[in-house]
DNA sequence: ACACAACCTGACCAATCGGTCAAGAAAATT
DNA sequence: AATTTTCTTGACCGATTGGTCAGGTTGTGT
């Protein structure tokens, strides 16, 4: 069954550890921020001595870039109905979804990538003027597109991607703050269902997407 | 002319130190981070020695205490609108309006407050339970006046308080990022003004408020 | 002019942190 | 079984940082 040059032991153990150390690191760095987390603190959550930490990732920096990396991956893919969906209206729903999904499975990522681009991107920079950039671009060409064929109304696509970016991970970024008002509790299914329903209502309705009632 | 107990030079200067003080400590907090943030930058973002930070704010947490407390204050005062415009969408505009000033004018203090909360709000955690659930609270009645008068659509007021907090704050938060995206300038006038049309659109047509065209 | 209080600051200290290293343990290879 | 490579880890180090303090300066009230 297992045609793949099968990876040694080795190898296994060792993707293991990395994830397992990416994992600690990413919900300390988000908790603490790059200069709070400690590399002793992110070996207590892995569970490993601090020496360890340094035979798989050289530096703190190197770990953290990794972390970011990580992150930066996953928001990517979260667009891709804009490429699938049949219509303007499936496809920023399903990208809404997509990123309130994300918030909700990662909110220490967002808290990382929130930081680090406060901070003036000290390390991801070249990502975000090639990557994201290109990316932006041609998610507005999308969304121009959808104005050209009268689907949604002639709003900058420019702000309408800013807004969906900014409602959908504020509830990774703020959950505390979300979580203090909503008495303290998590939201639980049906606060997510109601946030996600809300939301696609007032942006969908808002651009003048009326395929969605 | 003057009646008031005129201020000696003494407490006159004071007030200015501090308030010198706490500007440079807002941008290095900002730009930095609690843990990333030393009092020797601040104190020569300052253009003061170290050792007098330490006589004005006994420690760097009183220091940042203060820093975060100030930016609440305008925060909380942004939404008077609220209470004076006489229909739903002037007092959503103008509050939308009013949080857009504040990401241009004070982004520091924006950001500030977005890593205090995502660090889990360690110093603010009680005004969070306090004043600012029961501000919430009280827009959040407001927000279910306008729609029981049929004013706007019957939208979960919570989320769309959220959306505003949000993309509001998101021009200051990740305003690098959007500077990145605008190919490495600032926003300019026009810009800044076209994000304000561009939100009040959205967000004024997605909850029903037709009084706004 | 004098005395007292408020203010200023260079030098210093203890604590913390990222990173190193040497000496071994475990696994793979021969 | 021997040898080489990979992995593990306690102990250690230099650098940085928040905070202190003693001694001096400036302003205020009498």
């Amino acid at each position: 069954m297992a045609h793949a040059p099968r990876p040694s032991k080795r190898t296994e153990t060792r993707q293991e550890i990395e994830r397992l150390i990416l994992s600690a690191a990413e919900k300390v760095f988000a908790n603490a921020g790059f200069k709070g987390a400690t590399m002793q603190l992110i070996a207590d959550a892995a569970g490993l001595p601090k020496a360890n930490l340094h035979y798989y990732f050289t530096t703190k920096e190197d770990l953290y870039r990794r972390v970011v990396q990580d992150i930066f991956e996953i928001w990517l893919h979260a667009a891709d109905s804009f490429d699938t969906a049949p219509d303007a209206a499936t496809a920023i729903g399903a990208y809404i979804d997509a990123k309130m999904e994300i918030s909700r499975r990662h909110p220490d990522g967002s808290k990382v990538w929130a930081t680090e681009v406060m901070h003036g991107a000290p390390v991801i920079q070249d990502y975000l003027e090639s990557t994201l950039r290109d990316w932006t671009d041609g998610r507005i060409k999308v969304i121009r597109n959808w104005i050209d064929t009268g689907q949604i109304a002639p709003i900058d696509p420019r702000h309408l991607l800013y807004m969906v970016w900014a409602t959908t991970q504020h509830y990774a970024d703020f959950g505390h703050q979300i979580e203090t008002l909503n008495a303290g509790q998590p939201l639980s299914d049906a606060d997510w269902h109601t946030a996600k329903a809300a939301i696609k209502s007032i942006i969908l309705r808002g651009i003048g997407a009326a395929g969605s009632a």
